[in-house]
DNA sequence: ATCTTTGCAAACTTTTTGCACCAAT
DNA sequence: ATTGGTGCAAAAAGTTTGCAAAGAT
């Protein structure tokens, strides 16, 4: 169950498979979507928020799990291979969310990588901005 | 003294100019950079951090001022007109921030509006990613 | 048996809000 | 004299941390 590779990757750094980071796991394997710290420990039953967050950083640490920080508010959690192929998009007024093809973000990182030396790393931020029924009333 | 037309933009909303609002105007007038509420409190003298943030609302509800969140961290404040023309890269490692040409990000825009009727609000974010230094160590 | 992980409570950071007082118009 | 602005203290929201008990190996 789980993520066998998730398992592989605790073990071979010494650390252990407690039941908070198994409960993460799998609620992250549940979801489609990324979801709240928050509404992890909602969803999992008798394991705390902080316990969360810690399961979350190791899990990150080890390059399974990934946040994004939507316009305001908390970051939301995925698990890395669900995590590959889309950006989002959020729309500043209503906070619509809108997914993107990674694609499309792939000559902007071409650009910056070429001419400033940068490495996007555009998984990790949604992008801000207006959908078009908000934008219409601006 | 301060900008003549942000007085005239909040006289003409029934608003007042009172000192935290004209010193939070004055010293951001005197920062190159985006700057946090925390440092613009602590720049004026006698004015509570949360009038920062009060006038920092206001001004921003006007247009007379901006705010972009670089990664984590509090969020960066700066005047509208100072901050057209450069977006910002900031390097989730080491914290540094890189200023573009707003250019760049054009044909990301014009596509993301063509095909997906979002209008992008690139001042709004910083755009993480590891800077050629933190990159190579990794 | 050892050493990690977890729960809990408390601290922390950033931002917001309620209310009484102060000040700009 | 009005009405809006500000200071202060307290709350809110999101996240982190210290410590002792519980659990994985």
């Amino acid at each position: 169950m789980v993520a066998d590779d998730a398992v592989d990757l605790l073990r071979s750094g010494g650390r252990r498979l407690g039941h908070a980071r198994r409960l993460v796991l799998e609620a992250l394997a549940r979801t489609d979507g990324p979801v709240t710290a928050e509404a992890l420990a909602a969803g999992v039953d008798a394991v705390h928020v902080s316990s969360v967050y810690r399961a979350l950083a190791v899990l990150e640490e080890l390059g399974v799990v990934r946040h994004v920080h939507l316009a305001h508010g908390p970051a939301l959690y995925e698990l890395t291979e669900r995590a590959s192929s889309v950006r989002h998009l959020v729309c500043e007024v209503c906070g619509q969310a809108i997914e993107v093809p990674a694609a499309l973000f792939v000559p902007l990182a071409r650009r910056l990588a070429r001419d400033y030396s940068f490495v996007l790393d555009s998984d990790h931020f949604a992008l801000p901005g207006r959908c078009t029924s908000c934008d219409r009333r601006a």
